[in-house]
DNA sequence: CGATTTATGTCAGCGATGTTGACATAAATC
DNA sequence: GATTTATGTCAACATCGCTGACATAAATCG
């Protein structure tokens, strides 16, 4: 432990900035619960026509964000097994959703590539949920979304956070 | 449409706000993703160890914070079949970390409660769930907590929020 | 060049979580 | 007394994770 120097009445940083209480924290938790249900209740409404589901959308959405990615670069983002992947990617492909192509440098690997149709649906999956950040975004201010972000952020393992960052800007540089 | 008195170059409400760009909305698509999965993280290591899964915390969560709660009450909440629930349920009855007591008005209703032992793991579940709220609350800052919660309400439909709100303020009541 | 490692695919089986449909029981209500 | 409500339960099914094991082709190492 530091030298405790600071006085016993709390003084944090600049000015004496209230800690989270256990109630605040406890909504924080229902916030997310709630929160993500609704986000994710748009596309998981449309994948249940056909014998997809939200797996499918992960693998489109990112495949889309980073055409060319390789089957392991994939297995990282999502953090699932090959196998599990394996039977998201296969009807992708069977159904002419994703395209694998032989790597230049390594003809070991298989770059994954959406086709015109699976362009199409992946955005069909995201275009409600992207309609709902968007309401969301404008209804709560450009302060209220850098809030938002930083949370989310904050949320993440140092490690995750990384992982999602350099991710996100990877795709930024694009 | 209002009359369209406004100048082309947009100014929107007060200031020029400048509307989310598409980059922004993936990226807050992203974070959702990224945010959910870690903030799931602790517990799902946890839940693992016995035969329990993200469903039995859930419902320890609710039966926790609002004790008393009647099934079809939980049902609401969860959004989920009644025969989801049971297989949920059931076995925390069963393993007693859940008791039913027949309600004194109607005694149809089960009105479920958390022993000893059911508060006892739901904390445990909860422990490092709410640390990391915690870490982030105070790495971000309150001014950012505020705009998360903005949001993240925000990102929910009118009914979604209505029952998130009336339950987070009953929970909040006791 | 031969051995090893890497990238990917695949088979088999299991567990958790959701679904629908159907039926049963007890208690409340009309 | 008939109906509705609250709950429980059985059966079957799909998605999405997991582990373990094995196969193949291409790259790399010694």
């Amino acid at each position: 432990m530091p030298a405790p120097t600071a006085p016993l009445t709390l003084a944090s940083e600049d000015e004496a900035t209230a800690p989270p209480t256990d109630a605040m924290l406890r909504e924080g938790a229902e916030l997310m619960f709630f929160g993500y249900r609704s986000f994710t209740r748009d596309p998981d409404q449309i994948l249940a026509e056909r014998d997809y589901g939200r797996a499918h959308h992960r693998a489109l959405h990112f495949i889309g964000r980073q055409p060319g990615i390789s089957v392991a670069g994939l297995l990282d983002i999502l953090g699932v097994t090959k196998q599990s992947l394996a039977r998201v990617l296969k009807p992708l492909v069977d159904h002419g959703l994703v395209e694998q192509r032989v790597g230049t440098n390594d003809r070991r690997k298989r770059l994954l590539f959406l086709t015109d149709e699976g362009r199409a649906f992946e955005e069909r999956l995201s275009d409600p949920q992207r309609a709902r950040l968007l309401r969301a975004f404008r209804e709560a201010g450009p302060e209220a979304v850098d809030g938002f972000r930083l949370v989310m952020t904050a949320i993440m393992d140092a490690d995750e956070r990384k992982q999602a960052n350099a991710y996100m800007d990877g795709a930024k540089a694009r």
